[in-house]
Order: structure tokens, then C-alpha cells, then sequence
RNA sequence: GUCCCAUUCGUCUAGUGGCCUAGGACACCGCCCUUUCACGGCGGUAACAGGGGUUCGAACCCCCUAUGGGACGCCA
């Protein structure tokens, strides 16, 4: 048995904690049964990763505890893609399926894709683009294709009729085909789309079994009908519910912290995070709640995974870990654990610089630096009291920053400060002004140390959650106000980079 | 809007036709322990989304409704 999961890099490198629980699964469900686990890094889109980003995420399910294969013959992290050598075998898969009329050339451009769907929408039509929609008249093809015009190719999706297709937790699946659209294949760059990546690599690594998130459940009939196409066996196919925010929608940054780093900045066990996210939609057969990866993996059993989508619960992992802490560290391993948190060299020598300029003594460093080393700080309204700036004006401050932050990818000194100054000059605030309220959100006071350096150093996550956390003290804006404070940000949102 | 998936205490869940007067855990509340707080111990409040079937019997099987979520990209 060779079972795999796939993720996918985010621009920003910020391993999500989805991405980690989806790994758990599968590494739980190949290694009961004495199988493989494989992990890929999904990257057709090149605009995502970065070798830097790929790393963190690799870095962060090791640290959580979460190993996987990788053989010569079974590529590891990479998909073959990544290979230059092996670059080739998508144009190959998509040339043999044009040869055999399984998929066609679209030489449609973005604005007529639009267009179409547009008017498809207009006019009451429901079910998705098919061939027929997608033709151009011969002369057009003929044109376009003589002007050498980019082109994709799609695959050939059947006008009618019903697909089934199997779940391991939900039986069988049925989708008419008319809901299917002819996924493209092949982007105009000559890149593969995951869909296509996905079923040739499967085959190819000789995967038999296929955990992801609930989200690709729409995708499993183009899915199958690629491996129909090819004439593969399909790997049986198991989707994973999905994590949700306090709202129930999917678990999202904006409205959670979602990066595996916040989670261990904040000082939360590996063992526990991952005994955590075994508890998401399933149980031990004893229902013991704590349990490491080990027992996990020597009690699993697929058909316990509940199906309802579990809310992250920060209380409960918090709980979780308490336990964790007070029952597997004895002294010793707890000075250990906190050494190797707070006081390894990497963490600490980001934080010297800023702090040695501001002590006369070592019994000043840790009041100065207590913030680095916090979770949420307990602030309250009297926290921002301010000489000139109104009640107002911070509320302001807080919510433009906390959106600006959640759209930001670089979270380096020098770019925050520069969209901070980029918002203070739009809102007609002085810097110093428009810094208060984000040193009292980040540092707890405004006698601190750079607030754009703390930001880098606490990360997207931690800076995200203390703002947050602060516009909440002090209010975040009424119906009325945030329909205002939205268009008002959107305009100055232009100047940001 | 269309299609798909889901629905047990506020939250995570047990439950696979009779062991269910629905069990455990977090959170909350109360008591005990304790110079405080926390930890720990004991107890309490709190749920089968609604309606129809099937069955001797339904939280469990089927249908309808409602609610929630996901998908509808040259993202993954």
C-alpha cells in the first residue's frame, strides 16, 4: 500500500495547520497497515513557492513529529514535475489523450471565458462548459492558430449521463456529468493544472490510496475519468472533513491563526498539537483524549473519522497541552523544552539587537522583552490612552492595520514600515501617531522596541492575533461604520504596495 | 444560482437497530483540597435539526424539509 498526500505551498511559506492534519491522516492510515507514506509539494502554479517556503512546511511537519518516503523511483517532496528530466511526461500524457480525441485544444482567452460564463449566467443556464460552448468557428481556430496564439487543452467531459465514484467513509457519490466541466489539462505555459499532475503522478509513484480535504470531493469525477482515459486502476479515495473557524466556515487566517509557527511560537508542544488534531473528527476506540502519534497510529481506524467539519478549539488544545506539559516533562525535560523554546540561539539573536541598546542591566531584559515570549497581552482600554490621538483614530489605526496585515505576504521590517507609512499618510496621521496603537497591540506599550521589527520577529500569525485582539478591547467598527471604514480603506489600500 | 457533502450538549465526540432514562472530554457553574491563584478531586447545567415512513423496536435504515459547509479559476 502506498498512500499520499499532497500540499500545497502558500506564497508566504506559513504552514498551515490543515495542511498538517491532512499529513497525520495519511501517514496514520499507511503506516497501519504497514504502508508507505508519501508526501508531494504541489507546485504547477509557480507563483506560489519559493524553495524557502517548501522548506518551512517541511520543516514544520518534522518538527510536529510527521515523517514520509521518499524513494529514487517514488519522487519525494517533488513531484516530477520540479524534475527538468522528467518534465516532458505531462506533454507526453496530454499529446497521447489528444491523439485518442480524449481532449481537445482551447485557443478561448480569459476575457471570452468570462464572456461566456457571464452570459451563461444570464440567461438561467446551469451546468458547466462543455465542448460544444468552447467551439470556435473552424476559420477562427484556423486564424488563431496560425497567429500561434496561446492555447490549453481541455479534456472531454460526456454531455449527459451520471458519474459514481467511491468514498471510502461516504459510499458511493453520484454527479451528472452535465455539472462536470472539461477541466483544462495543460495551461498555455505548458504546465500541467493539478488535476492532470495529480492522476499521472498517482499512477506513477503506484499510489493506492488518496486522503485529502472534503474541498476536492467535486473534483473526483474528472479524476476518474482520467484514469478511465488512460486505462489506470484509480487509488481508492478518502476525503478528509474540513477544519472550520468559530463560524463554521473553513478554517481561514483572517479569522484564526492558522500557521503551524504561531502555534509553536505561542509555546504549545508538538505531541499536543498533533494529539490535538487527531482528535478532529476522530476518536480512540477507549476515548482517551490524550494519546501520542504511536498509539494513534497502532489504534487507527479510518471508519472512526466522524464527517461533521470539527471547529478548531483554541481552549481545548490549550487544555490538551497543559496536560501534555504537566504529565510527560519532568523538570528537567520542562527546562529542556523551555530552553529550546525561548532561549535557542536563533529566536534569541533576532531579539538581542533590539534589546541590548535598552538595558543597563540583565534584570532589565525580560520586562523589556516579555512581549517576544508572550501569547495575547493583557491590555485594556486604559492601555490606549493617548495624548492627541481620539478614541476614534485608534479604533481606525486598529482595523485598517489589522486588514492590511491579513492581505500582507512580506512580513519584513522594512515593507511593514512602508505600508504602515503608506496608511498613515492616506488617513493624514503623523507615524508616530499611527504607530501607538499597534505598539500597545504587539508590545503592550508604547515604550518598546521597533514595532515593525517586533512584527517580523513574532511573525504573520502572532501580529495578526494580537491586533486582532487589541481591535477587540477597543472596538472594532459598528454595521454602519465598517461599510464606511471599508470603502475608506479600499481607497487608501491603492497606495499600498 | 447550480451541484455535492454534512447535521448528537455552546465546542470536540461515543453511538453502526434493543445494552440510551443518550456516555466521555473542553468550557461554564457549585463543592472539596489549599495562606492566594492554578493544579487535582467530586458534583451539576446542557444535545439526537424538524416532519414523515420502514420495523415488535430507530440517535442509528429510507424519503422530504430546514440549516451549515464545500465546489463551480489557465489556484491547489
Amino acid at each position: 500500500m502506498t498512500v499520499r498526500t499532497r500540499i500545497a505551498p502558500s506564497p508566504t511559506g506559513d504552514p498551515h495547520v490543515g495542511t498538517a492534519y491532512i499529513a497525520l491522516f495519511n501517514m496514520a492510515f499507511a503506516r497501519q497497515h504497514g504502508g508507505e507514506f508519501i508526501l508531494r509539494i504541489e507546485d504547477t502554479d509557480q507563483t506560489r513557492s519559493t524553495a524557502e517556503s517548501e522548506q518551512m512546511i517541511l520543516d514544520s511537519l518534522r518538527w510536529l513529529g510527521l515523517d514520509w518516503a521518499e524513494g529514487p523511483d517514488k519522487p519525494g517532496p517533488h513531484g516530477p514535475y520540479r524534475q527538468s528530466e522528467r518534465g516532458d511526461i505531462y506533454a507526453k500524457y496530454t499529446q497521447q489523450l489528444l491523439d485518442e480525441g480524449k481532449a481537445f485544444k482551447c485557443y478561448r482567452t480569459s476575457e471570452e471565458l468570462d464572456q461566456l460564463r457571464n452570459q451563461r449566467r444570464e440567461a438561467g443556464l446551469q451546468g458547466a462548459l462543455k465542448e460544444s460552448d468552447l467551439a470556435l468557428s473552424a476559420d477562427e481556430v484556423a486564424k488563431r492558430e496560425a497567429e500561434g496564439a496561446p492555447y490549453v487543452v481541455r479534456m472531454k467531459v460526456p454531455e449527459e449521463g451520471v458519474c459514481v465514484f467511491d468514498d471510502m467513509l461516504r459510499g458511493a457519490i453520484e454527479v451528472e456529468w452535465s455539472q462536470v466541466d472539461c477541466q483544462i489539462l495543460m495551461k498555455s505555459d505548458g504546465m500541467p493544472t493539478y488535476h492532470l499532475a495529480n492522476v499521472v503522478d498517482d499512477h506513477l509513484m503506484e499510489i493506492t490510496h488518496v486522503l485529502r480535504g472534503e474541498e476536492w470531493i467535486s473534483s473526483a469525477p474528472k479524476h476518474q475519468l482520467l484514469y478511465n482515459y488512460f486505462g489506470w486502476d484509480m487509488p481508492k479515495l478518502c476525503h478528509m472533513p474540513l477544519l472550520r473557524n468559530p463560524d463554521k466556515s473553513k478554517l481561514s487566517k483572517r479569522k484564526n491563526p492558522t500557521s503551524i509557527i504561531y502555534y509553536q511560537r505561542m509555546g504549545y508542544m508538538a505531541e499536543a498539537l498533533l494529539n490535538y488534531l487527531a482528535r478532529m473528527g476522530w476518536s480512540m476506540p477507549d476515548e482517551r483524549e490524550k494519546f501520542s502519534l504511536e498509539e494513534m497510529i497502532e489504534n487507527f481506524d479510518i471508519s472512526r473519522v466522524s464527517l461533521g467539519g470539527p471547529i478548531f478549539d483554541q481552549e481545548k488544545l490549550s487544555w490538551l497541552n497543559g496536560l501534555w506539559i504537566r504529565e510527560e516533562l519532568n523538570d528537567e525535560q520542562f527546562a529542556a523544552a523551555f530552553q529550546q523554546w525561548a532561549l535557542n540561539p536563533e529566536y534569541l539573536m533576532q531579539i538581542i539587537p533590539l534589546i541590548k541598546p535598552r538595558v543597563e542591566k540583565f534584570s532589565d531584559v525580560a520586562p523589556v522583552a516579555s512581549f517576544l515570549l508572550s501569547g495575547m497581552l493583557p491590555i485594556d482600554e486604559s492601555s490606549f490612552e493617548h495624548k492627541s490621538l481620539q478614541q476614534e483614530d485608534i479604533r481606525r489605526v486598529l482595523q485598517f492595520s489589522s486588514w492590511m496585515l491579513d492581505a500582507e505576504q512580506n512580513f519584513s521590517r522594512d515593507h511593514l514600515f512602508a505600508q504602515c507609512k503608506a496608511l498613515a499618510d492616506g488617513m493624514e496621521l503623523k507615524i508616530r501617531d499611527f504607530l501607538f496603537p499597534l505598539f500597545v497591540a504587539i508590545a503592550g506599550t508604547s515604550a518598546s522596541v521597533s514595532v515593525v521589527d517586533s512584527m517580523q520577529i513574532l511573525g504573520p500569525d502572532m501580529s495578526r492575533a494580537r491586533v486582532r485582539h487589541a481591535l477587540n478591547i477597543v472596538g472594532g467598527p459598528s454595521k454602519k461604520e465598517a461599510k464606511r471604514w471599508e470603502k475608506e480603506y479600499r481607497e487608501l489600500a491603492k497606495a499600498l504596495a
